[in-house]
DNA sequence: TATATTCCCATGAAATCCCATAAAGGGGAA
DNA sequence: TTCCCCTTTATGGGATTTCATGGGAATATA
């Protein structure tokens, strides 16, 4: 599970830390890195495991070949995606397309999102998060919780 | 079952016992440690086992990956949620976001409720508890008993 | 040769482990 | 019940480890 968040700095390098507890997660999976590409709603980096990669890769394999979404996923997710992985202290390097989608600069916020985690710049995150909010307080009961919770 | 209250200490290393009973009840669910988030309605922090924040989670999961509200709902739960594992002696140590959202310094409550527990600042769940009593009375006529009560 | 990338180690700060102590709780016997 | 003893629990603090971060050396790249 990827939960919570975590601020770490981004050296003149251009390496971060990826947070201990995502790293244990992930060699609990088996992987000694990690897959990522930059999300097409928002100015975040978006994490998983490679499976999920490749889960993500058959889905869009079902698509008709001519069908406009196939385009659209292959190319903005397939061929913007890259594989990162952690160097001897558990840090990762960010190549320049990533720094530019997310205008990540010094800081970099990681935030969890259970099966997943995402890379922000921390001041566009807390507008995102500000807007989350507000959206939840209105929507909440469209989540269908099981009876079991 | 997370039953009765129990007040501990926070030390100067910001940790708390958590009360035997409740550990008890938790390592017999097979947990080293509580998933724990802040409250959406109150300034108190909501503690359950880790196998419940995994059924938000797959909730979470069977939204369309595209869909917006899969993005307000996990930012507002999941990234606010954090994972505390007891040390040797049973304690958790809270970070500074809980601390700043439930205004908790010195002491600490836990209130037992049933299948979770919460965690308050004393004095501020004092003044919930008489706020939910008024409310109570005022109320008690509108409320439909079950048979089976 | 100049530049970028990877590996390795040093450091300080923070989190965790470990032990000591005192208080509280539980059980059995009178 | 009441008293005593033993175990469990909460709490404090020192010792140790982990983690994030910086930078140098080594290797690769162009």
């Amino acid at each position: 599970m990827f939960i919570s968040t975590y601020e770490n700095k981004l050296d003149k390098k251009g390496r971060v830390s990826v947070p201990a507890a995502y790293r244990s997660h992930l060699s609990t999976l088996g992987y000694n890195g990690v897959v990522c590409y930059p999300s097409f709603t928002n100015s975040s980096i978006e994490f998983c495991p490679q499976d999920r990669l490749e889960k993500i890769i058959e889905t869009i394999e079902t698509l008709n070949p001519f069908e406009e979404n196939r385009d659209i996923f292959s190319t903005s997710i397939l061929a913007n995606s890259s594989q990162l992985n952690f160097d001897g202290d558990g840090r990762i390097t960010l190549n320049e397309k990533l720094l530019e989608h997310s205008k990540i600069k010094e800081k970099v916020l990681f935030v969890g999102q259970g099966k997943t985690f995402q890379m922000w710049e921390p001041t566009l995150f807390k507008k995102f998060r500000d807007d989350a909010r507000k959206k939840a307080n209105l929507k909440r009961s469209e989540l269908k919780w099981k009876q079991s919770n």
